[in-house]
DNA sequence: CTTGACCTTATAGCATACTCAAGGGTGTAC
DNA sequence: GTACACCCTTGAGTATGCTATAAGGTCAAG
């Protein structure tokens, strides 16, 4: 199978899978005779673990680590643990944004209790001194 | 006031205030004699605002928007409405990560659920054809 | 024998927000 | 007068994951 066909199966650009081999998550791929790239089932398969592991917010470097787990037919332990790492890498982002996305909340509130004379409390919340 | 002086009063670094100038983010400083950027209380409490609004999840784009809309002592509306736009991206953000935090606690749940000698979940999961 | 779809490489660019390095001037203290 | 902290500019590098461009080779159909 040549790459763009590979491209089509995977729904990936052919750019994205030569970025792929190029990055090193990819093997290099097996050569036709004239030069082009030629790709099997297995290769396919790859590219779809790979588009999964993304999907569930893994990087194209953790992919790497995972293809190479997958290949050496991993204990669960380790990739439960990898999971689980990464599942808590979420939470404290989504931590993060919360306390981002309340204090917004709560300041677009304060808007409406303020009488209409008075200066914005969004804007006097972005110019105070101190943190709290 | 010179810029290490101001990066002091700020916790930005020198090569960050000259940066934000370079963006257009600060208006080009005012310079002494020697070519020394020169600043006023009035800068450092820009820059704060800046910080603040960087801290709520703000882009440096946003930002100068913000501070346009700040020197024109914008009304309570505009600010809300930018507030709450701001937000509901974040919203959005964090149902994204707790979708994926989720899954991935799952799959981690049913490696225990397994028994030792059968294949992966995870690795199964990530190998399937279709997407569910 | 040319058209068009496909393949190849190397290189550069995008977005975001810095950070650093090179090479050089300024200002104060001892 | 020289050491040292500080300032200046320009330009490049970092991370992430592509996407696009140029310039060219391959292959099957008509």
């Amino acid at each position: 199978m040549k790459i763009g066909q590979l491209a089509k199966l995977t729904t990936l650009s052919v750019d994205t899978i030569r970025y792929y081999e190029q990055r090193g998550i990819l093997p290099k791929a097996v050569r036709a005779e004239n030069g082009y790239r030629s790709y099997s089932q297995e290769d396919a398969k790859l590219l779809r673990f790979i588009v999964h592991v993304k999907s569930l917010g893994f990087t194209l470097e953790e992919a790497k680590t995972l293809i190479t787990l997958r290949t050496g037919k991993a204990d669960c332990k380790t990739m439960k643990k990898l999971a689980l790492s990464k599942a808590e890498d979420m939470k404290k982002k989504i931590e993060k944004l919360a306390e981002m996305q309340q204090s917004l909340e709560k300041l677009a509130d304060e808007c409406d209790k303020t009488g209409n004379n008075s200066y914005c409390p969004i804007l006097t919340y972005f110019e105070r001194e101190t943190d709290e």
